[in-house]
DNA sequence: AATTCATAAATTGTATACAATAATGTTTAA
DNA sequence: TTAAACATTATTGTATACAATTTATGAATT
């Protein structure tokens, strides 16, 4: 539910960005989407504006907005700070996750599988985020919460970017999400955080990184 | 150097905000920001917008913006995140720092040890910023050193929010600074990590953490 | 043919007008 | 007197007009 035009121009944009409708390093022009979207330049401003502080754009003053096109330093990067506060957030967790979150994960982990035999790659990477999202909010930090939450969603784009057949090939964490519900149902934290450490290593490892030719369009 | 109207103003509002001029909870009205600052609504938006992304202010839809009100909770979430990344960024730097870094790090320390003589807080403010900016970049990791800032800018305006008299009775951190540089020059991960440990952990502590009254004017 | 410069076009930044929503105050009914 | 309904005001959201800046174009020069 959008709450309005400026919300509702910055998902259509953010998805758009995310399926590759529009190319890495593409100008976002502000007229142009306007007319193409049917309403003024002000919620496009505004919508860019929200991409660029998460991530998806870059900005330079008077020159405008250009669709990110990550480095592999910068991937490999973000997925480093990524697995610091993820590790954290695994071994916090088994101090405070809760039996109603515990159960959850634990059907969220048999969705996966389901999901994974059906090849629904929408629906495996919404509940493997879920996944991710519950354990880190089971840290009981906030704030790390919320950190985790905005580094979750900028890896989603580089494995989006550099995977795009999106071919589901990858040994799914199936396995490795189970070993860190069983550390976290036995409340070992050394366990916790070495099982989340493994497998965000796994998952970006399992990222076919190349870097696309520069006219490359995935759609 | 303000690169335009809007980028001033957000550094205006900031300072405002950070030195606490404008009281905590106050709602951001953008026509008497405008008229007060002589601009437009324009850039007085995209200023609060910005603030609020980076965690100064709070918005809600078709009502606007609000001074944050941390919590106590908030404040030690955040200074939590902040450490363990700070931690790591330690540990790195011993494999990276250059030469001119380290020398670049003790003449800081030499500058601090000044300002905290001549009770200039503004400055001593200004160097421990530095020092820290200076090892989250030399960890090597862009993007660490670019969350290390957003959070110690929002450290910042919890330490002059809970000690608004600023009097900096506190022990300085110039001992813990040298630690760390000691261990930086040994380029010791573990002694590192350990002293910024320790270092950030005082920094909390020394906060005179306390709920201030509804309405309290610090100027 | 390449470079420089001036001009024009395109694009972003800001101001202002209008629309939609929220907050406030006033009247009316029970 | 209180509460609901309505009208009024204030504030945010969007559209549009204009200003400032950047980019594109093309002629003049070497």
């Amino acid at each position: 539910m959008e709450k309005n035009s400026e919300d509702f121009i910055y998902h259509k944009l953010k998805n758009a960005i995310i399926k590759g409708y529009i190319k890495q390093g593409t100008k976002l022009v502000e007229t142009a989407l306007a007319k193409q979207m049917e309403v003024s330049r002000t919620p496009i401003r505004g919508a860019i504006r929200r991409l660029t502080y998460e991530g998806f754009a870059i900005y330079e003053a008077n020159k405008g907005a250009c669709v990110i096109k990550p480095t592999l330093e910068e991937i490999q990067e973000t997925f480093f700070v990524r697995q610091q506060l993820e590790k954290t957030a695994a071994r916090l967790a088994t101090e405070n996750i809760s039996p109603e979150q515990i159960s959850k994960l634990e059907t969220y982990c048999s969705e996966e599988i389901r999901t994974f035999e059906d090849r629904d790659l929408d629906e495996y990477y919404r509940i493997n985020d879920a996944i991710h999202l519950l354990i880190a909010h089971a840290s009981g930090n906030k704030v790390m919460a919320r950190y985790i939450e905005e580094l979750l969603n900028r890896t989603k784009i580089y494995l989006i970017l550099y995977d795009p057949f999106q071919t589901m090939r990858f040994n799914p964490s199936i396995d490795e999400h189970q070993n860190l519900l069983d550390a976290l149902k036995a409340r070992d934290p050394a366990a916790a955080e070495k099982s989340m450490d493994i497998h965000l290593e796994s998952a970006y490892k399992g990222m076919d990184i190349q870097v696309l030719p520069e006219d490359y369009i995935s759609l």
